[in-house]
DNA sequence: TTTTTTTACTAAAAGGTTTTAGTTTTCTTT
DNA sequence: AAAGAAAACTAAAACCTTTTAGTAAAAAAA
């Protein structure tokens, strides 16, 4: 059966649509309905089952009530917890979110926000990609509501949120080193985002204030595409007797993961006395024999203050002033999962 | 800057809405419209960087492009996997999909499945939650198209998809029986929907046909809310001196890494001597030093099955015939990460 | 009694698209 | 030369809201 619409409830009573939409917007008083009329809006609504059509009233008043949430990919635990807290939050506003994944890939990002833009999403929350800066500026200039999570440009007045990489990287070595652990491997994306360049830093800093020599063999590149088959080439290779590696940093959980999971059968022995550590905390490890050393990241607050700096864009008409830039703390854990 | 739109072209050229409007959306040939004129319009749509609003055209069409996806949890992994296969699937048809987790909550569905529903979304996939059943036959009864996904309603014909969680259930306690255990605990969420029951009973069989004698006291429910709390207490229970269990089942994923994790440290040395299995080989147990049984589920299936069914439902006009019922098959994984 | 104010309501436009049912001009036939 | 067909285009309605700028009738003030 058909959809009810405001003037099939404005025919059924014999008034107008303006004085419906009015009733069912909350704005009969400021209008002064009568109590009678309001109340009969409300039995007819009710009887019609009617239900705003959203399409219509966001193309009248040039608001969807969505957001656009572009991460890497929502399967990411990472990114999915987030995206959980985005959506709890932005609910409170009534607004709804699309997920989109950009799999790192510029040219699919750009196409993300094309078409979410299309979709005349109301704000955007993404975690960018390199070389996505020019799309994103794009969006600044058209005065688009946009926060962006977990990495950001230093070349571009955004809002972002994200947390001190530098640091917490350089953390979690020391906490490496402290255990004993002298010549720690590591495998960072192949990529120019800045946040790479500040967990690569952290590292190479905590090894050198250690005292420790860095053999630039111990830092390997892996690519976002084939990732397994490059992430198993690298891990070979630090592995290998020629490196031998007693310990390993990794600037994701991802790729910690996936590290350990694409070693083949044989080596899997290495981690008995090999000292493992990243970024993320995965559930992954939380069982784990070997001890490990994870970052835990303030997931909620990120969802929080997106959703917080978003809606502050969306409602005030106004410019807001300057880009907020927000960074938040993150915890070391060591974990070790006691067998007896 | 003001987003242009299919009349700003028209002016420009001084020809109709209806010329570009065809032009743009492919139908020029059929309408002989001349090459010059073609050329122009898409000249001048680049010009003005013009950008189709989808409300407008989905208010026109009836069409939102946009499907509503509602799940348990999204940041749970097997529903955020199944979400980025169903996004990934969705957008080869031009479709985007709106996230919502019903944290297994009645009314919140019911609140979900409204707004959604306001929003216009051209189809549902949704895991429903016990008591959802009269809110899905409405749209059934306005011919909305819907998928279940994980669980169905027996009572209800419906498009679904699931896999035989009778005989999955069966196959892991077997797979538990054959390597020894002799009274194993179980956790079960207490929900009347029909896939929990199903995965009750295959535990209870596999016990039954194994001649081990049933203990009521090893089958524990917990609630969805409190969820944590309940778990510890129906954990502390199990693993008392009185009931004993050897090993355990856990009839999904989350649960078992829950329950893990609630144990006391005290308590965590149990896990070195029980056995331990679940559905969704979750990432957790990826390296754990005990032994753990787990069930893969097709996730890619599930969502490619999902838009299969969804996409043909939404762009055959004529209705379709019977409900498609869909049981894929799932597979029994024994993990062991062996230390030495 | 006339004017002003208040009460309760409405007509119509606008937002951007698609689509139906044309129209006008030019070209072919007969 | 008239009729018919083809080519190239258009006017206007429709989708459903919200909002602006009212109006008509009743009540209050002068």
């Amino acid at each position: 059966m058909k959809r009810s619409s405001i003037s099939d409830i404005a025919k059924r009573l014999g008034v107008s649509n303006t004085l419906v939409s009015m009733v069912l917007n909350g704005k009969a008083k400021e209008n002064r309905i009568s109590e009678e009329t309001i109340k009969r809006v409300f039995e007819v609504a009710k009887e019609l089952n009617y239900q705003p059509n959203q399409l219509a009233r966001g193309l009248r008043t040039g608001k969807s009530k969505t957001i656009g949430l572009i991460v890497a990919d929502i399967s990411n635990p990472f990114f999915s917890r987030i995206g959980r807290k985005i959506e709890d939050e932005a609910s409170k506003y009534g607004y709804h979110v699309i997920f989109c994944s950009s799999d790192e890939n510029t040219q699919k990002t750009k196409t993300l926000i094309n078409v979410l833009n299309e979709r005349q999403v109301d704000g955007f929350i993404i975690s960018p990609t390199a070389g996505s800066q020019q799309q994103i500026k794009e969006l600044l200039d058209s005065d688009i509501p946009v926060v962006l999570i977990d990495r950001y440009f230093t070349e571009l007045e955004t809002n972002y949120i994200a947390i001190d990489n530098y640091t917490s990287s350089y953390k979690i070595v020391k906490s490496l080193i402290v255990q004993g652990y002298k010549r720690i491997g590591s495998l960072f994306f192949n990529t120019d985002m800045v946040h790479m360049k500040h967990r690569m830093n952290g590292y190479k800093d905590a090894c050198k204030e250690a005292g420790i020599q860095l053999d630039e063999r111990w830092i390997r590149n892996v690519d976002f595409e084939n990732l397994e088959e490059s992430i198993k080439k690298e891990m070979k290779a630090l592995i290998s007797p020629e490196i031998d590696c007693d310990s390993f940093f990794f600037p994701t959980g991802e790729l910690a993961v996936k590290s350990l999971e694409g070693l083949a059968e044989d080596d899997i022995h290495i981690f008995n006395h090999t000292g493992i550590s990243c970024f993320d905390d995965p559930e992954a490890f939380h069982f784990s024999p070997f001890p490990v050393i994870t970052l835990t990241q303030p997931i909620n607050e990120i969802g929080n203050k997106a959703i917080d700096i978003i809606m502050e864009e969306i409602e005030s008409e106004n410019e807001v002033d300057s880009p907020r830039k927000v960074i938040l703390d993150s915890h070391i854990l060591e974990r070790r999962y006691e067998s007896h």
